[in-house]
DNA sequence: AGGCTTCATGGAACCGGTTCCATGTTGCTC
DNA sequence: GAGCAACATGGAACCGGTTCCATGAAGCCT
């Protein structure tokens, strides 16, 4: 279609003069630019990203990891990064990797080789010390979130912290029989999140001086994984606990309505406390341990964007003369920014009704 | 980084003969290929798709517009598309436009003009006459999913039509008094799906010789707008009907909840029928019509790549010289591609309990 | 053996921008 | 009024590929 040269011609000045006027670098008077800018808004002008990438050797836009698409905590993630990004002109290119994917090396040799990213954002995808080595050989920043990748930077919350802190809150009401549902080890592929979460339960439940042999059931992360499993849980009376630590909220979910079921009321027979902040948690009237994955995407995205104005100066164009001995570049800041968490209450925890003491 | 002339050399052939070996086009002798893959792989080399691009006029990227990105549907749908995308070894570049997105004209103008995809698939976004005119005019194949678009193809299912068997469902069991939960009027800008179901709803009702006034109720398409709008309905225990017909099945979950809160059984006492298939659907015991987004996703993915395939001999790289006179290219097949559904029979629906006479 | 087609390869133009460098202008200082 | 900095602009090289065109070597036909 139209290219700057017809921009040029169509308001008489030179090729390097219309470029200079449409993208504000350089010096053009103000008559200049003036005319430059009609004539690109007369014929309809507008630029062609690829060949200006060409030669900047910036692309304006951000390639983005996901194993999942739909599950809530990874939907805001995306639905705040892109939203993020647009909103500081960058595209936003996804790949949905799912934990078993077989597409994997095709999206880090190919996909994500061509120099077609600024920047990556890699969202809950445990990386391949293989993996991170080539993505930092592109010479693109590379921020992480749901977990440390090694010589990156990564948002995070503080997993095992929010596990203790929910089942403290179980414990402060005098629960003493709480059982912890969460992801199961073969899930725990795609990051650490399970085991951290078991871990936190269980330094809690030691620091009570309680056992926690026994504690623990794994099921999917989803509410009919915690469904299944409570039905499971609480079919048997005798083996009952009073109170569940879930470690998301859909689990929990599938737990009070498995309660629900079997007729045994939350709270009063059962508490029940997730860890999230799902929006559906209000209708359960569920508490749980919010986090704050939009925040994550946010931050994630100004994160990347500020690492990508700091090598501003140093050309991201590598030019060829320019052989620095491959430094590996492990001066990356690898910081873990952690970010906060918070128990909201509601009314399906609260202390366990008058003890009934078994056998006797 | 490595670029195709440092293969050449390394081969000792010309730039011309590295990119034929590379790319398969043109004459290139068995051995010299061999040579100059060796080459490539030595050094490492990926092409960059920027300069093929900006010659070629391809781009190997499609966009993507969608309002949502985790409610069901269009998760699913979003997963499918990245999935054959990948497939065909295309990148998926994401725009997230909420109904009420302030960005839209911006990603329409801006970032959608960019000659950066080499086709555009719309999820669920009622465009207008400006913005499809505008897509057009790149002369970029588009494809929409969800509703009809003038003058391009578009994949979807027969809402009306789903909504009348959903309805008639009920009817054949001997419900009478059935009620109609969908979507408001004013999310409704994002498409015809809410008025189509409820049209499907009102003729299966009036060609039972049912009248349908006061049988309508609107709801966020979500959980707890179902749950609000059940609690709502069912508890006024005089104006009970006995079955309700959602236009979604998160609505009919939040419905189903509702009912057990306030100790209406399901289905003895009130049956639920829903749209969409949603895995949650066998935890709930849910009836529904079940659509099948990832179908209609991988089918706009073929169906765009098809079309782009055919535009293939008209080359893309609209050359100065051939000055067609602005052909609006009306052409264009519209068709709209329908997808079948499929009542999926659970324990949600069932037979009215023998009635009792209001009043006497 | 001469003429043609098919195959192989190199040189050079080109895609559409950005940027370096050279050449002018002004305007201000001493 | 000479000297110098800041401002304006054009020409040309360049980013990294693809493709057109020319040249040449075989292989085949008559």
């Amino acid at each position: 279609m139209s290219a700057i040269g017809d921009v040029a011609r169509l308001a008489g000045v030179a090729k390097a003069t219309a470029s200079r006027a449409l993208s504000g670098r350089g010096y053009v008077s103000t008559e200049t630019r003036a005319k430059v800018v009609a004539a690109a808004q007369e014929i309809g002008y507008v630029a062609s990203p690829n060949a200006a990438s060409l030669v900047t050797g910036r692309t304006q836009s951000v390639g983005v990891i996901i194993p999942f698409i739909s599950r809530w905590f990874f939907g805001e993630v995306l639905e705040s990064v892109e939203q993020a990004l647009l909103d500081q002109g960058y595209d936003m290119t996804l790949y949905n990797l799912p934990p078993e994917s077989l597409e994997r090396d095709r999206v880090f040799d190919f996909f994500l080789a061509r120099k077609r990213f600024d920047g990556i954002i890699s969202v809950g995808v445990a990386l391949s010390e293989r993996e991170v080595e080539h993505l930092h050989r592109l010479g693109r920043p590379l921020v992480g979130i749901g977990g440390p990748i090694r010589g990156t930077t990564t948002i995070e919350i503080d997993d095992v912290a929010a596990a203790r802190l929910a089942t403290e809150h179980l414990l402060s009401l005098g629960h003493r029989d709480i059982v912890h549902v969460g992801g199961s080890q073969v899930d725990e592929m795609d990051f650490h999140v399970h085991s951290n979460r078991l871990r936190g339960f269980q330094a809690a439940m030691m620091a009570a001086g309680l056992s926690v042999s026994g504690c623990f059931y794994s099921a999917e992360f989803t509410m009919p994984g915690g469904y299944e499993r409570g039905l499971a849980i609480l079919g048997d009376p005798r083996r009952r606990p009073t109170a569940i630590f879930a470690a998301s909220d859909e689990i929990a979910f599938g737990l009070i309505l498995a309660a629900r079921e079997l007729g045994i009321r939350v709270p009063t027979e059962l508490s029940v406390i997730g860890i999230d902040g799902h929006p559906y948690a209000e209708m359960f009237r569920l508490t749980t341990l919010a986090q704050h994955p939009r925040a994550q995407g946010g931050l994630a995205v100004r994160t990347l964007l500020a690492e990508l104005a700091t090598k501003d100066g140093t050309k991201l164009h590598t030019r060829r003369e320019s052989t620095a001995p491959d430094q590996t570049d492990t001066d990356g800041t690898s910081d873990s920014i952690v970010l906060a968490t918070n128990l909201v209450i509601r009314s399906s925890t609260s202390a366990p009704r008058a003890r009934v003491t078994h056998g006797s």
